[in-house]
DNA sequence: CCTTGTGAACGACTTCACAGCC
DNA sequence: GGCTGTGAAGTCGTTCACAAGG
């Protein structure tokens, strides 16, 4: 499957321009872009500034004011000219669009070491992320507590999960069990999921998925390294430019 | 993106079409996807299977086979017309590109939940990663050992780093260290970065970095669900641009 | 002055479609 | 028949540059 779906229609033919009102999905980039913005913003706020430019903005990340002004327009009008954004206005905006406005509820699934790094990682709760459940399938592990969660059998997955009102799931097993637990994640009603395991997993549509692995990471730093292309990337995802000199 | 290194210029006015033989740097989505054929096409050789043609490998990850024989072009020919390409082969073309057919020597700054689970991921060290050296602030945490590497205490960073030859570095201290700590690997040798703290670093030109925010990638599932843009990528991060200077 | 929002130009990436080879 | 490599076409994303607002 494509990553995409066939949302929406694009289909002028050619005359009268296209009026397509609203519905102009966002690409990708844009969005990836999106959290950087509220990371610095954050961040700027904490610090007792009111409001930032595009060009203030962009230069702490690396973009260009342009970039910035186009990635928030896609959403709307936030900002006031000859003033900038302002700050908290802004913050709350992105995490609306974001959608961590709300509270997710999240399982991890796969109390190894990079399961208990999750369940132990304080970085989660404060943009709207609260794990409420973890499960390994080693009975040694259940029953022992990480971050404030308890470890259960991975046998009681479906019911806690829906129990909880689990709605993303967090995989942290082996490669090998990546696929199975995803399908038990889905099936007992989780509609998003970050995937650690070294593994290419296929899920029905409706249900999104972003994958991190660790070692791929590490290999396109290895071939930016090889190829001196120097750039900073802070972040995932967008090709951009931006070598700077 | 700047891909390009600062070798060239350009200006080409308008006139002639712009030779540029050669050096055409490959896009960074390219890159990206490069690392997922290669972890595929390792589990396929171990399945036992010979070769893989592209429409095989890209139903595997979700991609279209013309999109899968073109990044490839992008390095060479290492097709097989009428037959595909052979595993063993294509895994050793890609691995050189990516530039892991040598082993990187890291060292990983910041012992805590992530930093050892990094210590521990037993995923590294088949891609051409050994982590050779781990150092934290906390005197407690120093003289003790995780995946068999010993904390050092941060104090000798530089000179560890040195001694053992380290080029890679992996960030997973608090934000409010991060830039430090990368500072302190840069000037002690280190030529990429591998980011995990919330915080966005500048480097000077000449040192990749590439982040991971774990918060940062929940956001971007959070998005995609309220969307419900679908999508089954197994991709994971990707750039981002940076600032430099 | 400053700064935003945005059409238009530009360039980057992807898909198409087919010639050539097994 | 099956399959790759690749120009050409098309789509998507970024940069430019300027009108309009505080």
């Amino acid at each position: 499957m494509s990553d995409e779906l066939s949302s929406d229609q694009n289909h002028s033919a050619k005359g009268p321009p296209p009026r397509s009102d609203e519905a102009k999905v966002a690409p990708k980039a844009v969005v990836n872009r999106l959290s950087l913005y509220l990371r610095e913003l954050q961040r700027i706020e904490q610090s007792g500034k009111e409001t930032v430019s595009s060009s203030q903005l962009g230069k702490l990340l690396g973009f260009t004011d342009a970039q910035v002004r186009k990635d928030l327009a896609y959403f709307g009008q936030f900002g006031h000219p000859g003033v900038g954004y302002r700050c908290a206005e802004l913050v709350a905006a992105i995490r609306r669009i974001l959608g961590t406005d709300r509270e997710w509820v999240v399982a991890i699934v796969g109390v190894g070491n990079l399961g208990r790094a999750l369940l132990g990682y304080k970085g989660f709760r404060p943009q709207g992320f609260r794990v409420a459940a973890a499960f390994d399938s080693d009975p040694s592990k259940v029953g022992m507590s990480f971050g404030g969660v308890a470890v259960e059998p991975t046998t009681a997955l479906e019911t806690t999960v829906r129990e909880r009102g689990v709605t993303l799931g967090l995989i942290a097993t082996a490669a090998e069990a990546a696929q199975e637990t995803a399908d038990r994640l889905v099936s007992a009603g989780v509609v998003g999921i970050l995937n650690f395991a070294p593994m290419t997993l296929s899920l029905p549509p409706g249900v999104s998925l972003v994958g991190v692995d660790l070692a791929t990471e590490l290999e396109q730093l290895s071939f930016s390294v090889a190829n001196s292309q120097a750039a900073v990337a802070t972040e995932q995802s967008d090709p951009g430019p931006g070598v700077a000199r």
